[in-house]
DNA sequence: TATGCTGTTCTATTATTTATATAACAACTG
DNA sequence: CAGTTGTTATATAAATAATAGAACAGCATA
């Protein structure tokens, strides 16, 4: 698992750890159960704070990608991949909007918002930043 | 020009603001040249401070959305419909990858993938919320 | 049993961001 | 001249982000 930390992007270090192991979920290279590093481990290995680490992971305990148990460590949610829910696919469509409003401004069709999709798609499932 | 700013959003209510001008553009009901009401009648008419009001205008203006004349107002970008350059592709790709990686944990495929934004397109169109 | 690990909790500090509030300035408009 | 414009300055308050250190309870194992 390789996680490049931006430590001047305006992207908070937490958000950006959580959504790389995001990434690695959706990637297939952390799999359901796959335990991550401590969060006193993880911390150490990206020169970042503890509470740092723990902050991402709640993050993704909220999103059920990942699962807690107290006293024993932190494992890809069994149910990782799943199928969307109608309240996360709301979300996500909330997320979405402001992107595809400035899209619209700038002139993107249907052909190249699919594009641009595909193409983030394909990075995301080659690892590449 | 209808606005809803929710108080309680994990989204500062500048951006917010901005977000939703910007939706105006894309929907053509903001064209190009159209005066915005001065800071301080936008922010008494939203209920907010002239400050914040700036700030989205200034956010907007970083986007090349606005137009920021001093001592005349402010007024809808004469090029805010364009063609999107090379670095703002490049922005918006990279503002697409935390929504396309957890979509494809929850296992959306690129005809559900199509319709989200289809749908979240129409919508921005509609000026629905 | 003792050591070391786990996530958790608590307290603390620092810096940045968000939002509000006043006040004043310079320039344009009626 | 009066009123409006965006700008600038200063100030405060609250929230967020990040770090730091310490202690706790439970588990595994040597």
């Amino acid at each position: 698992m390789f996680i490049e930390i931006e430590p001047d992007s305006a992207v908070p270090i937490y958000l950006q750890l959580a959504q790389q192991i995001m990434e690695g979920i959706a990637r297939g290279e952390l799999a359901p159960e796959t335990p991550l590093p401590s969060v006193r481990a993880f911390a150490a290995d990206l020169g970042m704070n503890m509470h740092t680490v723990n902050k991402a992971y709640h993050y993704l305990e909220e999103k059920k990608m990942i699962e807690i148990v107290p006293k024993k460590g932190v494992f890809i949610h069994a149910n990782a991949i799943r199928s969307a829910s109608t309240e996360e696919k709301a979300r996500m469509e909330e997320e979405l909007r402001p992107i595809l409003a400035e899209a619209l401004c700038l002139q993107l069709n249907r052909e190249e918002l699919a594009g641009m999709v595909e193409k983030m798609v394909r990075e995301i499932r080659e690892g590449s930043e």
